[in-house]
DNA sequence: TTAGGGTTAG
């Protein structure tokens, strides 16, 4: 198993006769169900030279639409490098022209990898096509800013927008506003609303995203200072402000201050909803009271409102945390029963449960459900399961795992990178040490930034274990990559 | 991709 993996991808899967053969031909084979033609495309980019892809993407069988390279990058989302390759090879394809959506995927994607001058030459790129950039392409890029620490970058992005033929409305200044209040840069986003509010009229949206916003960093008497103030300039508070509110009560575990909150709304005939009961469900169930969570899901019903996939989600994740898999279960079945059809976040939460419990077993039996449902298991519900059969001492089988991400559809993310390779040092093995400089080499390959600590940690194992000559190819690696991480002497 | 409720560890 562990050798397997030690072959470096570009080797993996060399059962590629198929790969060569036109797609046409490809559909005829005896296989069921023949995979969906952006997960084939996606495999081929994957395991293809990138020398020869262009070649190989300009063969006339592939019937390019945007639809297919949306879904083909959305494919190669954790591997940054590969789907940016892609979007050029076909970007100089001599009859096919990217979409705005496509474009919008690449500009995402290259900000992400932090490469921002591509970010750039690409919404440029849009400009010459006259094809952008949109409103949504400069909220892309002001988001990847924020989230990669840079805010005020994101500002200027926001600020410059009319300088790249893209006209600033409300919208826009609300959607930099949430940009920055949801990666917690709060005081920003408030001197920003402070200085602008008058030249876009701002609206309910924008003190909500305010509101949200001090919510989110549990500054909640700064959020009421908002609801104060927006009622002042005329401004109606809307159910979206009094349900913000009520979840930062529970946030900051203000329980009787949220139970307090409610009775408020019902006095003042508020039409309590169904965001209201699920904000309720969950915030007394994490806080671990269970009952009062039943109770409140049950009024809920009483009072004739249909609870959504979201409530029965928080009711399903209170019972796992708080009380037992099984009843939790029975609330699965009952959603069921009653037509809710669970979702993604419904099956990851119970998958967590049972893990949790140590069914690992019953966990991964509901992945295949899950997929039988037509619901396909994400990142989130491969690293849960991975993460536990880690936690069990059952390295092989999370490898296992990870092997089928790998060959499937649904490619490895940060987390799993650093989920495996923490438990390549449980067993103090040689070769698990090899193993974990092997995924650092992979996910560094992929555009994921190991930090200091894990480079350190691994490199320090590989000596360790007498793999010096492995660790110093990781350190050239390293240098290459152009950041200087080491702490560690060999 | 203009706002609020479900997945992220005890």
């Amino acid at each position: 198993m562990l050798n397997q993996l030690l072959v470096k991808p570009a080797q993996r899967n060399l059962n590629t006769s198929r790969f060569r053969l036109p797609l046409a031909t490809l559909t005829t084979v005896p296989e069921s169900p023949p995979p969906p033609i952006d997960a084939t495309v996606a495999k081929l980019v994957l395991e293809s030279d990138p020398k020869t892809l262009s070649q190989t993407l300009s063969n006339p069988t592939f019937q390019w639409t945007p639809l297919l390279v949306d879904n083909i990058l959305k494919r190669l989302w954790n591997h940054g490098p590969k789907a940016l390759q892609f979007f050029k090879h076909l970007d100089r394809h001599p009859t096919y022209i990217h979409s705005i959506s496509s474009f919008e995927h690449a500009v995402d994607i290259a900000a992400r990898l932090r490469e921002y001058n591509t970010a750039w030459a690409l919404m440029g790129r849009m400009r010459a096509l006259r094809l952008g950039p949109t409103p949504k392409t400069f909220a892309i890029l002001a988001e990847r800013y924020a989230t990669g620490g840079k805010a005020h970058k994101a500002v200027k992005v926001f600020l410059s927008m009319h300088e790249h033929g893209c006209h600033q409305d409300l919208n826009s200044f609300n959607t930099i506003l949430d940009v920055l209040c949801k990666t917690k840069r709060v005081e920003m986003a408030n001197n920003l609303f402070k200085t602008l509010r008058g030249r876009f009229k701002c609206d309910s949206v924008s003190y909500n995203i305010m509101a949200n916003g001090w919510c989110l960093i549990k500054r909640t008497p700064m959020a009421l200072q908002v609801l104060k103030e927006m009622v002042e300039r005329g401004v109606d508070p809307t159910m979206v402000t009094y349900n913000t509110l009520l979840k930062g009560y529970f946030r900051c575990g203000q329980l009787n201050e949220a139970w307090e909150f409610f009775l408020e709304m019902k006095k003042r005939k508020c039409e309590i909803d169904v965001v209201t009961y699920t904000t309720m469900v969950h915030g007394f169930g994490v806080a671990g009271e269970v009952k009062r969570s039943k109770r409140v899901f049950d009024a809920m019903v009483k009072e004739g409102l249909v609870p959504s996939v979201a409530t029965y989600n928080a009711l399903i994740q209170v019972l796992c945390k708080k009380d037992s898999v099984q009843n939790a279960l029975l609330v699965f079945d009952e959603m069921v029963g009653k037509g809710c059809v669970p979702n993604l976040t419904t099956y990851n939460v119970v998958i967590r449960g049972l893990c949790h419990s140590g069914e690992i077993e019953r966990g991964v039996e509901f992945m295949k459900r899950m997929e039988e449902n037509g619901c396909m298991p994400s990142v989130q519900t491969y690293n849960v399961v991975i993460r536990y059969y880690c936690d069990e001492g059952e390295l092989e089988k999370g490898l296992e795992l990870f092997e089928k991400m790998g060959n499937g559809t649904c490619l490895p993310n940060l987390d799993t990178y650093n989920i495996l390779i923490s438990a390549m040092f449980v067993r103090k093995k040689s070769e698990d040490l090899v193993l974990a400089g092997k995924l650092l080499i992979e996910m560094v390959g992929r555009g994921f930034l190991p930090r200091k600590f894990t480079f350190n940690r691994v490199l320090n194992g590989l000596v360790l274990t007498g793999n010096r000559e492995f660790a110093n190819e990781i350190l050239r690696m390293q240098s290459r990559s152009g950041r200087v991480l080491r702490h560690v002497k060999l």
